[in-house]
RNA sequence: GGGCGCUUAGCUCAGCUGGAAGAGCAUCUCGUUUACACCGAGAGGGUCGGGAGUUCGAACCUCUCAGCGCCCACCA
């Protein structure tokens, strides 16, 4: 007996330990049927779920359900990464609780810390994931930082370098002075803010009343200055070219040289050249073997080069101002719009700095990256992604690899005692390597630095699967079959999992490439913990139940768009939920069962045809949506069929059969009523895996579980009963429109006669006599062919007219509004149709069959003008 | 500065290759009937951002203007 009531929590959970306790969802290996895989897109192991992962997770679990459904060998491969910055920062503050720093326990014992933090706390993501319904392959589940994991990366590594696409360098790189370590450009983000401009001058060497002025936003950086440009071109200033001027303060001379970098309209034409402090100077510098002068501290304070060390560099630029003032340098200072670069993980001011760091050369790997998607061997979806790609992918620059943390994969590389590199699989080999090269052994100094996150991610695709080991499931899974996530990983992940695959593997890490939106609040805006704007998918599905979730991100779900979240959207899917479930009781208290050898294709009762017909219908077009990633079609078209068709007619109209006593039509009625609820759940399942699976081992015995049925394929649908009961359904709309119309209370049961009925209308009358009496709540309906009376209201309805004798209750005001209305609209079309087929160009040029068509309509309308106008002209009296 | 996207009913959005404008929510009216009030029936509501063009025909294609959003780069 199923509830009265449709409670989710009730037993989505229940249904989700009996899932992975049976291992539903493991591929069955031994079956020869096509492979069908996904690599989850690893969330943190700090994380939580939010909605993103809701949405890009119920896509996957949709896809992951259908295709296990239509037999293949499924793998959803789950895991999650380790986040480098993201745990040590965790870590870190739980530390400092404890008022302990990093440095307090040392590195081997806080990387230890990290690994207990991870056990105790880092599986709250994948549980929630089990509570959205995802159907991952658990028992593979994966860590970055796992050891097969970690010799992935080793040996990726070494394999790199050996290639000379990882090599070490010193260059100006992106500093994040909170964290003490190198970002890359991508963990960069520009904030507009409004700084100011300073202008300022530099006394010329050997002239005591000449100046170079200048303009920068960051004053303090004049210590590491070693240069002034001005451009060539520069009428104005060129005569300074090759003089030397004196950085005051600290009295250095530096030249003045000719660079096109500066702009003659901008600024004041000329440029004080810092080249271990801005990304610009630096290639200056480079162009003219200038001096590389650092000024500050990894801690971005200054540093012993300048007149102020271990000061800020707000200090130190209140501090140069004011000293400039005092020695008459200043010239002016204005308020001035800048971006200034801030760390997305610490949030503080990034610096340029000159370190020594590990890159890897992207432009190189991007080659084939780049190929195989411009040959289609790796598709976007929606294709309008492709551009995002190329562009960033022709304009990579060399990839930073190396972090100045602890928690990560430390380089596998090695020094020894004349700085030779030795990079090897792990300890013991660089130690048997060196000790073989210097004929003695040697004491090694491993590299402290750690590996960015993104480096082993993107191998995710296939560290994932065993490799470097042949084995089994890379050997059936690999290339996976799609990747499924946001916009916004694109250059993280996505562009660095390929370059890595074509590298590594030879082929792509998957064919297809979805990629979806944002999820946004109510209004549209970015949700953030800042704002407060965000909702926790795990309070919501604890209200309206994992299905309700899941199925708002599906029937939202339309390609290339940002999804505004809508609670009430997910109460009406709930509400879908409870609809299905109640249909569902409504089948059990009818005692609709299908008898083992039941064969759809054989019923006899229209209505029953009729809704396996569409079933059917339905299935084809979900299948079809579904191979073309069409969510939100896909998910639309269910609801419809389960909502519109099932609940709202068929149900209503196998009533009378149900409560009739006719044995084998309501036989027959029942077993059809089940096997379309079988053939609901079965293409509803990937959406709403709970309720269905809840309703599958409650309405019948199964041999099979629902996660496991079979997906319809390939059926014939018999058009023979549509017509027939869409002509039904039509009328009884067209009746109750013409109540409603009337202002007939709706206990009123009238008469209802069809005049000019042809053979077929008058057949279906008589057919149909059962089903559209009760639904349109009529006393009886009949063929009609004696006179209208002025006490009949009347309707058009296809060929005939509906005439509905009111006996004196009549408004004939209201009766006559109407009919105008009506009279009016058909004018209107006439006018329409008049125009076009008048038109000699649209009779010759548009195809037979839009043209013939739009004759139909107008015969049509030009029948049923008549008709109105006749109605008009018997109520004219009154 | 470069690129991408959006503008359709009061709100949130569908509308695939151009052939009579759709859904959900909201609104209004009415509710016989034990599957369901987390419901049912009926109704109202849009010159598809403005303009021009291509076409027999444009929400859809082209150009242009306006507004909004995102990404990338840069601004001494």
């Amino acid at each position: 007996m199923l509830n009265k009531n449709y409670t989710p929590k009730d037993f989505e959970e229940k249904i989700y330990a009996d899932w992975e306790a049976s291992g539903d969802f493991k591929p069955d290996m031994r079956s020869k049927n096509e492979a069908f895989s996904i690599v989850i897109p690893p969330p943190n192991v700090t994380g939580y779920l939010h909605m993103g992962h809701a949405l890009d997770d119920t896509l996957q679990d949709i896809l992951v359900r259908y295709n296990r459904m239509l037999g293949k060998k499924v793998l959803w491969q789950p895991g999650t990464d380790h986040a480098g910055i993201a745990t040590q920062m965790v870590v870190e503050r739980n530390l400092a609780k404890e008022g302990l720093t990093k440095h307090d326990l040392g590195r081997e014992k806080f990387i230890e810390t990290v690994w207990k933090w991870k056990e105790h706390s880092g599986g709250t993501i994948t549980r929630q994931l089990r509570r959205l319904g995802a159907s991952c392959d658990w028992s593979r589940e994966r860590f970055t930082m796992d050891e097969g994991l970690s010799r992935a990366v080793r040996k990726i590594f070494v394999s790199l370098y050996k290639d000379g696409l990882i090599y070490k360098a010193k260059k100006l790189v992106n500093w994040d002075p909170k964290l003490g370590t190198a970002v890359s450009d991508l963990e960069v983000v520009q904030k507009e803010t409004l700084g100011k401009m300073y202008y300022y001058k530099y006394p010329i060497e050997g002239s005591k009343d000449e100046y170079i002025h200048i303009a920068t936003t960051r004053p303090e950086t004049m210590f590491g200055d070693t240069a002034v440009a001005v451009s060539k071109d520069n009428e104005k200033l060129k005569h300074l070219i090759g003089k030397n001027c004196i950085i005051p303060i600290i009295n250095k001379v530096i030249p003045i040289i000719a660079d096109d970098h500066a702009d003659p309209e901008k600024g004041t034409g000329a440029v004080k050249i810092t080249p271990a402090h801005d990304f610009n100077d630096f290639e200056v510098g480079k162009r003219h073997n200038l001096p590389q002068v650092n000024i500050l501290n990894p801690d971005a304070t200054l540093n012993e080069n300048t007149p102020y060390p271990g000061m800020s560099t707000k200090e130190a630029r209140e501090k140069t101002i004011a000293a400039l003032t005092e020695m008459g340098l200043m010239d002016k200072i204005e308020d001035h719009p800048m971006v200034i670069p801030y760390g997305d993980r610490s949030g503080v001011v990034i610096e340029p700095l000159m370190t020594d760091q590990w890159f890897v050369d992207a432009p190189v790997l991007a080659k084939e990256a780049l190929r195989v998607v411009e040959n289609g061997e790796m598709q976007f979806v929606p294709k309008s992604y492709e551009k995002t790609y190329y562009e960033w992918m022709r304009n990579i620059q060399p990839w930073c690899i190396s972090r100045q943390l602890w928690w990560g994969h430390q380089m596998p590389i090695w020094y020894g005692p004349d700085e030779t590199i030795f990079c090897e699989e792990n300890e013991a080999e660089a130690q048997a390597a060196a000790d073989k090269h210097y004929g003695h052994h040697v004491e090694l100094r491993r590299e402290t630095d750690v590996l960015d996150t993104w480096f082993s991610s993107g191998l995710w695709a296939f560290s994932t699967l065993g490799w470097p080991d042949k084995t089994e499931y890379l050997e059936t899974f690999y290339p996976t079959s799609v990747l499924v996530t946001g916009f916004d990983i694109i250059f993280f992940w996505v562009a660095r999992m390929m370059m890595m695959s074509m590298y590594m593997m030879k082929q792509v890490p998957f064919r297809k490439c979805y990629i979806h939106g944002l999820v946004r609040d109510e209004k549209g805006q970015k949700m953030s913990k800042s704002k407060g704007n965000t909702v926790d998918p795990i309070e919501t599905i604890e209200k309206y139940g994992a299905d309700a979730l899941r199925f708002f991100m599906a029937s939202m779900e339309t390609q290339g768009r940002d999804i505004n979240l809508s609670e009430s959207r997910i109460a009406g899917y709930r509400n879908f939920a409870t609809k299905l479930w109640n249909a569902a009781r409504f089948g059990e208290m009818n005692e609709c069962r299908k008898p083992a050898d039941f064969d759809e294709n054989s019923v006899k009762l229209p209505v029953n045809k009729w809704i396996i017909a569409k079933a059917k219908e339905t299935s084809r077009e979900v299948t079809s949506y579904l191979d073309n990633y069409r969510f939100s079609d896909a998910a639309n078209t269910v609801y419809q069929f389960i909502w519109g068709s099932f609940c709202d007619w068929y149900i209503e109209m196998i009533k009378p059969l149900l409560y009739g006593d006719n044995e084998a039509e309501k036989a027959e009625t029942r077993a059809s009523f089940a096997w379309t609820l079988d053939r609901i759940l079965v293409i509803l399942h990937p959406f709403m895996p709970f309720v269905t699976t809840e309703l599958w081992n409650n309405t019948a015995q199964r041999d099979v579980k629902l996660i496991h049925a079979a997906w319809p394929k390939d059926e014939t649908i018999d058009r023979s009963a549509m017509n027939d009961l869409d002509w039904t359904i039509d009328l009884i709309s067209a009746i109750r429109s013409l109540r409603s119309e009337m202002n007939l209370p709706a206990s009123a049961k009238p008469v209802v006669y069809l005049k000019d009925a042809g053979s077929q209308s008058a057949e279906y009358v008589s057919r149909f006599n059962k089903i559209i009496c009760p639904l349109a709540r009529l006393e009886k309906l009949e063929v009609y062919t004696g006179e209208v009376t002025s006490d009949m209201a009347q309707s058009v309805f296809r060929e005939c007219t509906l005439l509905m004798p009111l006996k004196g209750v009549i408004d004939f005001a209201a009766e006559k509004e109407r009919l105008s209305k009506e009279l009016e609209s058909l004018n209107k079309n006439l006018e329409g149709y008049a125009r076009k087929l008048g038109n000699p160009n649209f009779v010759e040029r548009a195809p037979a069959a839009v043209v013939a068509e739009e004759k139909r309509r107008q015969n049509e309308a030009l029948e049923n003008k008549a008709k109105v106008e006749a109605a008009l002209q018997r109520i004219a009296n009154f």
